[in-house]
DNA sequence: ATGTGAAGACATCAGCTGATGACATCGACT
DNA sequence: AGTCGATGTCATCAGCTGATGTCTTCACAT
């Protein structure tokens, strides 16, 4: 974990895929994934302003000064990430309790990303920040207004919004460690409640 | 508002008080005063980590350099500025739609200041946020906490976690500036959303 | 084996931030 | 008027952060 240099990598075996070269000790794709994979961590863990460069680079096992080399800068960095994440997953409808249950349990594991805090964060309207908000709408945002839509709910970008942001309080919440119960409670005692909560932003 | 040496700053008028000193060009007090407004305003706007003493002393009218002169440092300033906010107010209980209101306007008119966005992010400065939660606690956590607990609720705390972290969700996403609808509505307009989203924290 | 370009390590820079100490200036009191 | 503490101003420090440039080291092709 600490020093890839030192000892042998290869203990994933021969695979023989596309990329046949197996554990190069010099391999520029291998640290651009290393440093893409760290910084999703750590982006995660403590968001985008308060993680720094040099801290990527040592969870990566990788010098920091690659990342301007390789992506021109943190930023890069960041929107390598994000375009990462984007390519994963299916937009997630959060009133469809399963979906919603994914989503928590992965969020639960690994923290927010920066998507969710920018949804909270004043904003200087950064790459950073356009790039978070994207990604929170295409992911949660949009998928909401369209089921609110096609149930001819009025507001439904309002009603989207805003269960989106209360979405992103409860799961900064949980992890920011401000709440005592709700960040021990359990993912699945706490679906029931959230999607209730949720559930709410539609008219009854 | 920018220099306060140059203009008469009685404004006030003579109350005699236990101070008769009106106004002077050199006066520790004012300064002070200065410095907690305008801490106060950039805190609310930016949050805590955001917010740098130059700023603060630049709004103020005053030299960043009084900050550690007269509170010790920029931490301790913002203690202030939280324990003036603490005296302001009777706690609110979201779900009493009456202060749900006024909670809403009062936080749509100047931001909400750093003890939301210290229950949702993570931060580094230990004192700061375990003031920021216990005044968070304060005002709104607790007095959901017991009106739950009266009302027989399963649960309290971790439904009074749950709806004060919706609640800061949705009133940091609203000077965000991430959602667009969200931010522009009107108070009137969000508030019975608002309330219907939040009261579903308890069972129906 | 050996030359060459890619890949990485290292030192260092510039900018910002909070904080500090030295100095200047005011104003109240005698 | 003169003194001295309080108040304000300024320059500057140390730490951190992102970024850059240079030098070394390796892997591959010849």
């Amino acid at each position: 974990m600490t020093a890839p240099s030192g000892g042998p990598d290869r203990a994933g075996g021969a695979e023989a895929r596309t990329e046949p070269a197996p554990p190069r000790r010099r391999d520029a794709a291998r640290s651009r994934e290393l440093l893409v994979q760290a910084a999703l961590e750590l982006f995660a863990e403590r968001g985008y302003d308060r993680t720094t460069t040099r801290e990527i680079g040592e969870r990566a096992g990788v010098d920091p000064a690659l990342i301007a080399r390789y992506f021109g800068g943190k930023t890069q960095l960041y929107l390598a990430t994000v375009r990462l994440e984007l390519g994963n997953e299916t937009p997630a409808d959060l009133l469809e309790e399963e979906r919603l249950r994914t989503l928590l349990v992965r969020l639960t594991q690994r923290g927010p990303g920066p998507s969710f805090q920018s949804a909270v964060l004043p904003g200087d309207n950064t790459e950073v920040q356009q790039a978070s908000r994207s990604y929170l709408y295409e992911r949660v945002v949009d998928p909401l207004r369209e089921r609110f839509t096609a149930e001819r709910v009025d507001r439904p970008q309002l009603r989207a919004e805003l269960a989106a942001a209360a979405f992103a309080g409860v799961v900064l919440a949980r992890s920011s460690g401000a709440f005592s119960e709700l960040a021990a409670a359990d993912p699945e005692e706490l679906l029931p409640l959230l999607h209730g909560l949720l559930a709410a932003s539609r008219p009854s």
